[in-house]
DNA sequence: CTGTTAGCGCTTTCAT
DNA sequence: ATGAAAGCGCTAACAG
């Protein structure tokens, strides 16, 4: 059987149409719908009506194409469906909203091969700026697509792009969490890493050798393990730690997903936290209120982020200039931390 | 100080260019480039070869403009955030991945004055499609929108749209999940309720309802409690059930959010789960496989929504009529719900 | 202040 | 099979 399937066709009422029934010429009318120059009131009124009466509405693809904008700005981010991602896509959302320009999202995974098809697909597009989630597209290229685009690139540097780089003290916010951790009398802290080689996990490395550093303690190997940011991967390296039963009483994880992964096998051996083990995250992700325990971390300005790389790119699209502040992180004690004891 | 910021003109190549290069007229290298009718093999390499040196790319704004299309697909969702809706939104994604349609996001939160808004939105990009994922724009609105514009609904049931919802099964999702507790021996189940008029709620109510009756066991409606499908409800309702002393040893909760805030006050009550309390939840968010204890719940099939909504849009815009089915659930056993002992 | 005139870059009859 | 011509609906000089 075949059903039918009656698709009203709506009739395309045009600027012509409101140009004539206002008696003026499309010209005016275009005017007064974008209030670009001065029109008389009684024709502008006389066209208003017009638009009123026949609910006209600019149609938007003869709009771009004349002005040569799509009004989208593309969003490079790596995970369209993480909490952390998530969150920055919000505070985007936020900062366009009004701005007559939408977020056109596109995904890299963290995948090169992914991420240049995704930027790819942007340029096709033709989309009037660009924001980048960090990722792993070589500097040189994000510096080529920023000689032709207006671009921000949100939790990365970029070497010689650094006036349109936003990012986060990480060295601060990591040195913070390890110092909460010293301050708690803990001694053997574990460092969680995330991905070797991504700027993030170098940057908070950094920050907790400073803090180790000033209180005088030297930096165990063995308690310094390797995980790539993924609950799944911090829960394998904190396995193989405890395989290797060396002592420690406290743990940093580089990201909160790992220290989920973390707080998982701990359970698994019956290890309390925090009576047994103190742990302390970074990012403060939505979930993080709700681990049992809640997870003490480092909260990550992710709507933030977002919100000002939104606005960022707007004043680049303008032409104007932009100066980007180093974000701040925040300490959040919850209950997944307590103080050393015997 | 003010900074130089050159960006470098693009020079526009067009239609044109390639037409004269390749000693051809506009028209053809049209037919060529979008395959439309047979092109003599001469000419038609001249074409490429002038589009391969020239680097064409022909400009999206003005295909859209005369083709009427805008070659996107609205996506009315309500939170870009969630791992829930962040699931489905990777299904719509990759359903759509090649088809040179893209999403375009726009939020509605559950909140009927931003979804109406967030419609207006989609309806004056003059996108080709919607996708609306549940929300509160009433039936009556959604059939008007659908009567004008191919729309696939996802999540909930709209009366006489039937064919283009797509739906789970919730209720024998629900009766599964309540099951499964019985099975265990459990008696006294708690049901933790989402948003009273929610579809979803009303299903899951009657699955939990049908399990218990098969299992000739009475319901107590002080066993009932209400929430909003979010953690904090979660939280709240169980703290007041606990503070009325009523006896239960085991909980439904209506999705994976609000078990975790059940699974918070417990903790905090030093119940512990699954000793004391067995919790199921539904959906198999992604984090619930990461709880303390891993989380036995109704997985919700999120991204093969999308997908199916993806290409179920695409079909009706080309046409096409579609045959949507009811997603099946699955139950998944994990480490929060044991069998009832004394 | 406002109408006329050209397009924006592409697709698509319509002839040939 | 292919070129010429006519727009898609709108904006933006350019005159007046």
């Amino acid at each position: 059987m075949i059903i039918i399937f009656p698709m009203q066709k709506k009739e395309i009422i045009t600027i012509h149409d409101i140009a004539r029934k206002a008696g003026v010429s499309p010209s005016t009318v275009s005017r007064v719908m974008n209030n670009t120059v001065p029109v008389a009131d009684n024709k502008r009124e006389a066209v208003l009506a017009a638009v009123a009466a026949l609910n006209y509405r600019p149609n938007i693809l003869a709009q771009n194409l004349v002005r040569g904008r799509s009004m989208a700005i593309g969003i490079l981010t790596q995970n369209i469906a993480s909490p952390f991602y998530g969150e920055i896509h919000q505070g985007i959302e936020q900062g366009l909203k009004d701005s007559g320009y939408h977020p056109l999202f596109v995904v890299g995974n963290w995948h090169l091969p992914e991420e240049l098809v995704a930027l790819e697909t942007l340029t096709m597009r033709q989309v009037d700026g660009i924001i980048m989630l960090a990722g792993t597209i070589p500097d040189e290229r994000v510096r080529q697509v920023a000689a032709t685009t207006p671009l921000i690139m949100a939790g990365r540097w970029v070497k010689g792009l650094e006036q349109q780089c936003l990012q986060i003290d990480n060295i601060k916010g990591s040195y913070e969490a390890t110092c909460h951790l010293l301050q708690l009398g803990h001694r053997r802290i574990v460092l969680l890493q995330g991905v070797l080689n991504h700027g993030d996990a170098v940057e908070r490395r950094l920050g907790y050798e400073q803090a180790m550093r000033e209180a005088n303690l030297e930096i165990d190997p063995q308690l310094i393990i390797d995980g790539q940011f993924t609950r799944q991967s911090g829960l394998l390296a904190v396995e193989q730690l405890l395989n290797r039963n060396v002592f420690f009483s406290a743990m940093f994880a580089m990201n909160d997903e790992m220290a989920y992964g973390a707080r998982l096998v701990l359970y698994r051996r019956g290890l309390r936290v925090p009576e047994d083990i103190s742990i302390i995250g970074f990012d403060d992700t939505v979930q993080s209120a709700y681990t049992t325990p809640p997870l003490t971390t480092i909260r990550y300005p992710m709507f933030e982020m977002g919100l000002q790389a939104a606005q960022a790119i707007l004043k680049l699209i303008q032409g104007e200039t932009v100066i980007l502040p180093l974000l701040p992180t925040q300490l959040i004690v919850r209950e997944s931390t307590v103080r050393y004891h015997q």
